[in-house]
DNA sequence: CATCGGTTTGGCAGCGCTGCCAACAATTTT
DNA sequence: AAAATTGTTGGCAGCGCTGCCAAACCGATG
């Protein structure tokens, strides 16, 4: 049982129409600037409320008003993860330009998981958002039942790999991974290895990987060595994993990382080695995270617009233009380390 | 039976009740396992719920049980930023915890400017939520008057530096930066600088250098020099500052960065100048982000329990206590670059 | 002074849900 | 077999707000 430090009923529009000695209407009215109502009755309104202390509430306010049609000013967002930075950074995009429009974020994390992504979008959409925001184009069969049953828009952020439900921003992450192959083979680099976290789980990842293979197959090359290792990328997994995988195959020349995170985990390694980068291994990451931009040999990287995503996504679904794809891209880092 | 039901509007509860022969509060007993019904009217309700694809609309059943019970279910959390990994550690803890107790969580970010965060908790009132999470102890004074009216529990998290309107989860910033100090005297360093970006909005920042200069005083020293930068905390920014700072006092022996992003970039620094660490200068960040446990000679800092921070929050909200402060501490990490 | 277009206003019916209560049914007790 | 007890059930009045509508009001016009 919560405790109340203050007792009793919160102010209501009523209270405040007593007090401003008008109707209830016209309080609704001129707080929102809805409709037309005199100078005086405006002015009245306003004093009562700030007297008062008055705060709406947009639960009744969504109940009574836009039940049938539009919704809440609510907008639900579920991403993967808050551990990579890249979300977050999402996340920065998505609620810098929803708050401008009065939008507010309703946030849930579903740890790459397609079951709990489920039920996060049970419970998002009984608070009836105006919108809800999906990372990936992947999701259960129930989801998307819901999704459709729900009747708002549906932005799926990030990637544009395959179909979406009806809005979708982001970039090709199968053009990243095929993009960042064509690099290094242009560079000269033929003993490619790639170093990545749970596949299974990150789906964009793995698209990555397969544009890369691809890249490489059409080069008539293939993956000389790939390192795995469970769970979410980190500095930490990359190092650990660089470190196994040379230890294998000594002659890598050049590593692809599932993210930048796990990148810089590899130049660490390099480092407590003393190998020299990227003479006696290249190392190429994915996102462009501050970060790396900072290191002595700045990382040769893709630069996701992550901002500018979450910024779309903000825009295209208040802006209630037709379904469709947003491919906002993606740019060579060129760095130093490949 | 096929229900018809009009194109655009939601199932509702009387949707549901229809469609199982029974009354709407038969449904609304079942669907939330309150109160007494029988087997039958229970089986009957669940295939009629799942047939439909009824999603609860949490709006109506707040602003219903909203009266005399306690809240929305929804928990508003205002952090000043989403760019420093620090802030999404604390909103894992948070929404981790608050996920399973079944409340939701809705996101503000106030860009470190009190007004913002006044506008915020303005806007996060509205929907009423069951409690508000705030990061740090300095508000505006309308601010304050807000949260007092509101009438709901009030945490504020990461600083426990003074009073709190309610419950207060976190650690001593002061204790920190003099604990850090106190680290560094005791290695023998005696030409200390400092290395940080913008004080004036990042309170929490200028609590650790007035604990460290305390620290400082203790033992008959005084800070050697300082560099501050504009703008957030980065590794870009730990980079310039700390190559400005020792062009500009060479003799420095250690430095106190405000941040562990701040400190890593001033390791990469060094390693661009060729700077031995901790010999040429010693290095001390703060926080104990998980990239600076993978570097070749892992980071001197202190580990702050962000998550744990977070997750005492949603406990301590849930769990209806009294008003309080709880001081998680803090732990050296021990590290090798001071 | 009655009439008229326009503006301003308050009352009231919901929005979907929950809590309460009275009614009813299914037991058990006497 | 009647009474007492326990277990279920549906109806209905709100929760605070908005949208709609008819009424009241305004100055200006004929």
């Amino acid at each position: 049982m919560t405790i109340h430090l203050t007792p009793g009923r919160l102010v209501t529009i009523a209270d405040v129409a007593r007090a401003a000695g008008v109707g209830e209407s016209t309080v609704s009215r001129v707080l929102r600037g809805h409709g037309s109502f005199s100078k005086k009755a405006g002015e009245r309104v306003l004093e009562a409320a700030a007297r008062l202390g008055y705060v709406p509430n947009r639960l009744a306010g969504s109940l009574a008003g836009n039940a049938a049609s539009g919704g809440s000013g609510l907008v639900g967002i579920i991403i993967p993860s808050l551990a990579n930075i890249v979300f977050p950074d999402l996340l920065r995009g998505l609620t810098g330009a929803l708050d401008v429009t009065g939008f507010q974020s309703v946030i849930g994390v579903n740890d790459y998981d397609p079951e709990r992504e489920e039920a996060l979008v049970a419970g998002l959409l009984s608070w009836r958002p105006a919108a809800l925001v999906l990372t990936g184009l992947e999701h259960t069969a129930a989801t998307v039942t819901l999704l459709r049953a729900a009747g708002i828009r549906i932005v799926e952020m990030i990637d544009t790999d395959g179909p979406g439900l009806d809005i979708v921003v982001g970039f090709s992450n199968r053009a990243v991974g095929h993009a960042s192959a064509r690099h290094l083979i242009g560079r000269g680099y033929r003993r490619l290895a790639y170093v990545g976290h749970d596949l299974g789980r990150d789906l964009r990842a793995a698209k990555r990987l397969a544009g890369f293979e691809a890249a490489l197959a059409e080069s008539g090359l293939s993956l000389h060595a790939r390192e795995l290792v469970e769970g979410p990328s980190s500095a930490a997994a990359g190092r650990a994993a660089l470190d196994a995988l040379m230890a294998r195959v000594p002659e890598v020349d050049a590593v692809y990382f599932s993210n930048d995170d796990m990148a810089l985990g590899g130049y660490f390694c390099c480092l407590g080695h003393g190998w020299t980068v990227p003479d006696r291994v290249a190392l190429f990451g994915c996102h462009a995270l501050d970060i790396t931009a900072s290191m002595p040999q700045p990382l040769s990287t893709m630069r996701t617009p992550r901002l500018e995503i979450g910024r779309t996504c903000a825009e295209r679904l208040t802006a209630g233009g037709p379904p469709g794809t947003v491919d906002l891209g993606f740019e060579l880092s060129e760095g130093a380390t490949a």
